[in-house]
Parts: structure tokens; C-alpha cells; sequence
RNA sequence: GCGGAUAUGGUGGAAUGGCAGACACGCUGGUCUUAGGAACCAGUGCGCAAGCUUGCAGGUUCAAGUCCUGUUAUCCGCACCA
């Protein structure tokens, strides 16, 4: 046939438009599967070629779960809040919403383009107010449970974006998006309990199926230590309490330090000497930048408190405390026991301050630095933890300490509450009300959405504020409880709000009584197969894992995961093998692919590029070389044979079982090598049968839809290729006769010869014996050993 | 600093402990062409050779790219988390 991939591609684009054959079945008794890609943000910028390669990866599985009999959900949707598209609307003095408008239209055009059987009738949008009606509606059933609070708070401030960071966007000291400088501030905030459900974040990962470095990052976000809590006398009266995983060494204790926004510096004023000096260093650590504290990790700084002491509760000293950055308020009790001997951090700031230094787990040598390790080493110096070791000593102590009444074992995490509040325009109303009398109440649920009002600017406003805010008439309002004038909240919802449970709007995308019927998400979660970027691993998914468990504390939700299985995708580079970016100039645009190529090619490329799971550089050449394939596959129509070849059926069977099982295991480059070698056999015969090319049209299918769909026509397939019959390969019919094994002499190898496949082993050597090949090597030697391995290889040990 | 990953021809990359380099690119030569950045055919890890080859050094094994120990380099994530 004739391959003229841009008649060929836009033909078949609307055929499927028109038929819909990749829409999923609302037919429950249907077996399942869903398969779902993250949306894209509509950036202006359209799309980017890394875009097609997670997209046509689940793509294949869902066209080959398709094939395979079942009713599959492979939906697409549009994550279109977010700070760029309101920063270029205002500088393009255009409505965010029309902003959006365009850009979804231009990525949709350029999806279709792609050939990629998403189900349409489902798209979603999450600035849709139907679609947001439901973030919102979520979110007031998070206040009720009182997972939602605000909380003033010391919030990351872009000083570029004005506005608050969530911790998760500051990279570095410097703003995800924008690397503008970031400071702290002190705000009122939206907060989420998040750390509510950090145990079973942690836990559940233990029944999921993830790949595994996607699951460390996530265990090492949530950073779960578990430790004490201590209580420390000090001469100030109060307790004093820290947080320590290492308890066993608390006779090592010589000094405490609190972080410089500790309460007590304010609560013990009166007592302190120097207040101002603490005052003075609390300001100088809050104008610090993320970026300066992060870079003075060495140089450790600090002011003693001069008034108020601290008391170690085993060995009844007397201890200074400090304030110091290096310490953090956030973390723990925003307080710490100092035990120099044992602790880097501390030992740094011991030696910079002139503190004693106490060994009490012997094994190291505290003269040159801080003695770490806890696997080996007994206690010393320890009164009644002498001769333990670390870990026996750590539950002695625990012991001690609550049977003494001065502190007990705790776990304390790393993750955050989520700040879940932003000051902008073009995100989801928060659906609060402020009363003077009532305080925080939930919109009546009959009155979402809380929709945007329309506004005449959405520049940012310095005081923090939303530029929502000015908008007296949308501001002011009345309380739900008791009619009193009140306000409403102006801030809006971080981007990450409407990704949160788009994969439950999927099952049931039109419904406008539910954020989707029960019964849909009974039968369509929880999504089979999820994939993405690694660099969502710590935020988008984190996030939507943990309202997925929430909904399902409500009853809401039948699965406590959302997500079976997470598989995560590779950057594409540049040819230059650097990260594409526009100021390197390395971009690769996807439509230009389209254009010269087609995109069977850029698909089929894209998937052939090496290791899906890892990072590749673009290469112009070898898309070539995939065009290449695609031209000779095309005129395989006119290469029919009547007859069936045994070695071509046996190679196509194979085929197909290896193709088959590669693309379970996402090995799509292997899976295409082996259909490039298979058709490489074609050409050798000089013709294919024609039940052969169809089975092999099929396989290829899935890759490169379009150009096997005009195939499947010409060759008189029935219906459409996309709905075939996957083949299913025949064992027998892959099986061979006679095998070329190699012969090795000492482990190396000397010849190659065939036999029978199965063969055993003395048979084997009879035949290798008797091929006379083997006399030149083991004339005048000592056959030690033999080893053989079937179908493989023959090793003769000699002396 | 902590954690993770990776290292194979000129290039992208293949290899359940069993013939390293599948498949593809590129390159070389050829055929057909007025022409080739088209198509097709042949060759192509290195070395004149004996032989040598999976970052480097050891080890286990009849057999190691693959397993173990150490080491170097690169990339990614987290980063004063007590």
C-alpha cells in the first residue's frame, strides 16, 4: 500500500472520532481496566515531546487490554489552574479563563494528533466550576472532619511569585517555578492535616504495587524516626521538652538548644538578660533566605541564654541552653538534647563554643570527631545503662524515663501539614465564610460552586493578600449560621487541589449530583495502572493518596488506595544529552515530528528510544530509522504468499509471545526490536502468508495505530485493527529441532555445533565426540568435569 | 552529609550466572541513478596477529556485564529532621 502517513493518520484520526471505539462501556459486568496517564498542565508553550512517551506507553497497554477483551478507561483531562496561565494572561491582558481556553485547545489538537485512544467523552477540566464544585465540596468535608485549620504560620514566600510556597516547591532555597528568592513570612494559612494520615501513607505502600524508587521517596518524605520525648527542669520552672531518637545517650546530654522561634525565649523575657541579643539573632534567622540557612550548614551559629538553665534528669547537672538555626522550630518539639560526643551537628557547635564533651558510648574517638554508629559500641559514662549496647541501652532508658514520669517513646515525621492556600486568582475558591460571631463556616453545600467572579485585575497584590480581595461585592456576604454580615476567604486552592481525585471524576465524569455515583467508582477503582514523573512522587501523589483515604474513611470510596500499580517514566533530553530548555535551544518540537515524520514514527520512536524508565537523548537519526520500518512495513500487502512458512510462523509466534510479554513489563524497545527482526525475516523469504501479516499487524498495532488500521483494511481484516482479536501465540509452534550450542574447553569457547533440542547430556557429547572437532583440544588430557547445560552449552573441564 | 540510580562498540541500547554487543543509528563499499541527505545489497567491537574486550581493583564459580567486597566517576532525590 501506499503510505502517505498525513492522509493515512488524519483519515483514521477521524474514523475514530467518529466511531468512538475507544470510549469505555458503562457495562459493569464487563471486566475492567483503567489505565490512566497524569494530565497536563495547559501550558502556552503546548506540547513537549516528553509528553507523547508516558502517553503512548499506557497508550499501548490500554490498546493491547482493549484486544484482549476488556472494557477499558483511558481518559484524558486538563489540570489547568495554576500561576502561569494567570501570569500570562495578565501580561497578555486576556481572562485566565480564555488563556486556558486556547491552550486546551491547542494541547487537544495535538493529543489527536498523536493518535492516542483516550476515551474524549470523559475529558475533564478542573477549572470547570462542575468539575470544581466537587474539589471544593471535598474540601468542606475536610473542615468537618477538622482536617482542615488555619493556622498562622511561617510560611515559604516567593518574593517573585508573591505568593505562598507549599514546602514541597522550594527546591534549594529557591521557588519551583520561578527560582525567585524565597523567604520566610509569617501568614494565616489553609491548612491540611496530611500528617493525620502519615502512618498510613507510610504503611500502605507495603500493599501497593510502585516501582521502588518511587516508594523510597516516598518514605523518605514522610521520614518517619522513632524516638522520645524528654522533659527537662529548667530554673525557669518550666518543662522543657525535646524530641531525641537517641535516648541512650542522654547522659551524654551537656547542653540544650531551641530554635530561635521557640516560645519559652519569649515566655521567660523577664528572665533573660540578654533578650535583646535573642531577639536581634531571631531576626537576623528569619531574614535568612531557605537559601542562606541551607548554605551555612557549617558554620553553626548561636546565643546562649543568659538567666535560664536547663537540667539533665539522670545526672541532676545544671546545663546551658542556646538558641540556634540549627534547630528547627518545625521539626520535632523545636528543642533538643545536645549530645555532642554523638551527633555531628552537635559536636560542630560544641567545638565552636568551648562545651564539654561526654563519651558515653565507647567504640569511637571523640577527640577527632562525633561517634555515630549505634550498631556496635557499649555505654559508658551511664550510670545504670553501663555495658549495654545502643539498643538495649535505648530501651532501658525509655524505661526509665516513664516510670520516672519525665518522658515517654514518640514518632515524629518529617512531612508537613499541607498549606493549602494560595493568594491568587486562578485557582479553586476556598468555600469558607468569615462570621465575627461564628467564626470559619462551611458554604451550604446547595451553593457550591463558589464560583470565580469576574474581576478587571488579577495582578498580585504586595500586602499578601488575593487580589480576590478587593472585590467588595464577592467579599461580602452573609454567615450560613446566623445571617450576620460576614466574609468570605479569598484565598484560593493550590494547584495540586484539582489533581487530587480527577482519577474518581473519570468514572463518572457528567455527573452533577455526585462527584462521581458510587456505584462508577465501585466498579472503576482503583486505576490498574498509574503513570507518571518521578518528580510527583513526593507532591501529586502523596497528595491524592491521601484524599483518596480520607473519602475512604468517610465511606465514600470502596479501595484505600486509589493507585494498584505506579510506574514512572524517563525525561527525554536534547540531542545534546542535557535537559530541552529554551534557553539551550535543545527543544524538540513534537508537531514538527508529526509533520516530517508522521506520528506512527514518533511514536514507535519514542518507545524505541532505551529503558523506559530512564532518561534519553532525542536522536533525529534514529526517528529516521523508525520511519524506515514503517516504510517497509507498509508494503508487506504486496509481498503476500500463498503459502505459510514453518520458520516464519515460528518466528512470528515467538514474535508475538515476546512482544506480548515485553509490553507488561513496559520493555517496549525490546518488544519493537523483535518485530523489526521478525519482518527482517520477512524480506529474507521475500513474502508473508496472509494470516502471518495480520497476527503481526495486529501486535504492531498498539505502537503505530494508524498506518496498521490502513493495513487491516487492505488486507481485508474485519472491522477495526484497534479491535482485533489479540493473537495468542502457540507453544508447539515455537518449539525448534535442532539447536547450535557452543562447546567450550576450560570455559572458553572453541566451536559450535547443532543438535537435537533436549538432547541429554550423553547423547550430546556422543555427538560433539563424534563430529571429530573435539580431538585437537583434549589429545593427551584429562577430561576433569563435564557441564552441560541443555540447549545452551557443552563445557569440558580439562588438566 | 544522607539516600537512590547508572557505568557495555563511534552512538542509542540488548543480554533467566551459560556463545557479550540483539535491534537500530552512524560509517565503509557496492547496485540503480543526471543526482542523492532516496531505495536496495554486503560489511562493520578493538587489534596486522597471537589475542583483547562490559568504569577500576579484588573475590566466588566449570562459567561473571550479571553475584560478593572495595573503589572511581556521573546523574537524581532529600538536605541542620535531632
Amino acid at each position: 500500500m501506499k503510505y502517505d502517513y498525513k492522509v493515512i493518520e488524519k483519515k483514521w484520526q477521524d474514523i475514530w472520532d467518529e466511531k468512538q471505539p475507544f470510549a469505555a462501556k458503562n457495562d459493569y459486568t464487563k471486566k475492567k481496566y483503567y489505565a490512566l496517564v497524569e494530565f497536563p498542565y495547559p501550558s502556552g508553550a503546548g506540547l513537549h515531546v516528553g509528553h507523547p512517551r508516558p502517553y503512548t506507553a499506557l497508550d499501548i497497554i490500554a490498546r493491547k487490554r482493549r484486544m484482549q477483551g476488556y472494557n477499558v478507561l483511558f481518559p484524558m483531562g486538563w489540570d489547568a489552574f495554576g500561576l502561569p496561565t494567570e501570569n500570562y494572561a495578565i501580561e497578555h491582558k486576556m481572562h485566565p479563563a480564555d488563556v486556558t481556553r486556547n491552550n486546551v485547545a491547542r494541547f487537544k489538537g495535538q493529543l489527536k494528533s498523536l493518535g492516542l485512544s483516550f476515551d474524549w467523552s470523559r475529558e475533564i477540566n478542573t477549572t470547570d466550576p462542575a468539575y470544581y464544585k466537587w474539589t471544593q465540596w471535598i474540601f468542606l468535608r475536610l473542615f468537618r472532619k477538622g482536617l482542615a485549620y488555619k493556622k498562622d504560620m511561617n510560611v515559604n514566600w516567593c518574593t517573585h511569585c508573591k505568593v505562598v510556597l507549599a514546602n514541597e516547591e522550594v527546591i534549594a532555597g529557591e521557588c519551583e517555578r520561578c527560582h525567585g528568592e524565597v523567604v520566610h513570612k509569617t501568614k494565616s494559612q489553609w491548612m491540611l492535616k496530611i500528617t493525620d494520615y502519615a502512618d498510613k501513607l507510610l504503611d500502605d505502600l507495603d500493599t501497593v504495587d510502585y516501582v521502588e524508587r518511587v516508594k523510597l521517596a516516598e518514605r523518605n518524605w514522610i521520614g518517619r524516626s522513632y524516638g522520645a520525648e524528654v522533659d527537662f527542669d529548667t530554673t525557669a520552672g518550666d518543662k522543657l521538652r525535646v524530641f531525641t531518637t537517641r535516648a541512650d545517650t542522654l547522659f551524654g546530654a551537656t547542653y540544650m538548644v531551641i530554635a530561635p522561634e521557640h516560645p519559652f525565649v519569649d515566655k521567660w523575657k523577664d528572665k533573660l538578660k540578654n533578650y535583646d541579643a535573642l531577639m536581634d539573632y531571631r531576626g537576623m534567622a528569619a531574614r535568612k533566605s531557605e537559601f542562606e540557612r541551607a548554605e551555612l550548614v557549617k558554620e553553626k551559629t548561636g546565643v546562649m541564654l543568659d538567666g535560664v538553665k536547663a537540667v539533665n534528669p539522670v545526672t541532676g547537672k545544671e546545663m546551658p541552653i542556646f538558641v540556634s538555626d540549627y534547630v528547627l522550630v518545625t521539626y520535632g518539639t523545636g528543642a533538643i538534647m545536645a549530645v555532642p560526643a554523638h551527633d555531628e551537628r552537635d559536636y560542630e557547635f560544641a567545638k565552636t563554643y568551648n562545651l564539654p564533651i561526654i563519651e558515653v558510648v565507647a567504640g569511637g574517638d571523640i577527640s577527632k570527631e562525633a561517634y555515630t554508629d549505634v550498631s556496635e559500641g557499649k555505654m559508658i559514662n551511664s550510670g545504670f545503662l553501663n555495658g549495654l549496647d545502643v539498643a538495649e541501652a535505648k530501651e532501658k532508658m525509655a524505661e526509665y524515663l516513664r516510670a520516672h514520669n519525665i518522658g515517654d517513646r514518640t514518632v515524629k515525621y518529617k512531612l508537613r501539614d499541607w498549606v493549602f492556600a494560595r493568594q491568587r486568582y486562578w485557582g479553586e475558591p476556598v468555600p469558607l465564610v468569615w462570621c465575627e460571631h461564628c467564626g470559619w463556616q462551611p458554604v451550604p453545600e446547595s451553593e457550591l460552586p463558589i464560583k470565580l467572579p469576574e474581576v478587571a485585575t488579577y495582578e498580585p497584590t504586595d500586602n499578601g493578600e488575593s487580589p480576590l480581595a478587593t472585590i467588595t461585592e464577592w467579599v461580602n456576604t452573609t454567615c450560613p449560621k446566623c445571617g450576620a454580615d460576614a466574609k468570605r476567604e479569598t484565598d484560593t486552592m493550590p494547584q495540586w487541589a484539582g489533581s487530587s481525585w480527577y482519577f474518581l471524576r473519570y468514572c463518572d465524569p457528567h455527573n452533577d449530583n455526585e462527584m462521581a455515583s458510587r456505584e462508577a467508582m465501585d466498579y472503576w477503582m482503583p486505576v490498574d495502572w498509574y503513570n507518571g514523573g518521578m518528580e510527583h512522587a513526593t507532591l501529586h501523589l502523596l497528595y491524592s493518596r491521601f484524599w483518596a483515604k480520607f473519602l475512604y474513611d468517610e465511606g465514600l470510596l470502596s479501595c484505600p488506595e486509589p493507585y494498584l500499580k505506579r510506574t514512572a517514566h524517563g525525561m527525554i533530553l536534547g540531542e545534546d544529552g542535557e535537559k530541552m530548555s529554551k534557553s539551550r535551544g535543545n527543544v524538540i518540537n513534537p508537531d514538527d515530528v508529526v509533520n516530517e515524520y508522521g506520528a506512527d514514527t514518533l511514536r514507535l520512536y519514542e518507545m524505541f528510544i532505551g529503558d523506559f524508565e530512564k532518561s534519553a537523548p532525542w536522536s533525529t537519526n534514529s526517528v529516521k530509522g523508525c520511519k524506515r520500518f514503517l516504510d517497509r512495513f507498509a508494503v508487506l500487502d504486496e509481498m503476500i504468499v500463498r503459502e505459510k512458512d514453518e520458520e516464519l510462523e515460528r518466528e512470528l509466534h515467538r514474535t508475538i509471545k515476546k512482544v506480548t510479554s515485553d509490553i507488561e513489563d513496559m520493555k517496549f524497545n525490546t518488544a519493537i526490536a523483535a518485530m523489526m527482526s521478525f519482518m527482517n525475516s520477512v524480506y529474507a523469504k521475500g513474502g508473508i502468508d496472509i494470516e502471518s501479516l495480520k497476527s503481526f499487524t495486529i501486535i504492531l498495532c498498539p505502537f503505530s495505530p494508524h498506518i496498521c488500521e490502513e493495513m487491516w483494511a487492505s488486507i481485508g481484516g474485519k472491522g477495526l485493527c484497534s479491535l482485533a482479536l489479540w493473537p495468542v501465540y502457540d507453544e508447539e509452534k515455537i518449539k525448534v529441532t535442532e539447536i547450535e550450542i557452543a562447546v567450550q574447553i576450560n570455559s572458553k569457547v572453541k566451536f559450535t555445533l547443532s543438535l537435537p533440542a533436549g538432547c541429554d547430556e550423553e547423547s550430546a557429547y556422543d555427538i560433539i565426540e563424534k563430529s571429530g572437532k573435539l580431538n585437537q583440544y583434549i589429545e593427551g588430557k584429562t577430561i576433569v568435569k563435564k557441564i552441560y547445560i541443555k540447549d545452551r552449552i557443552f563445557n569440558i573441564v580439562i588438566r
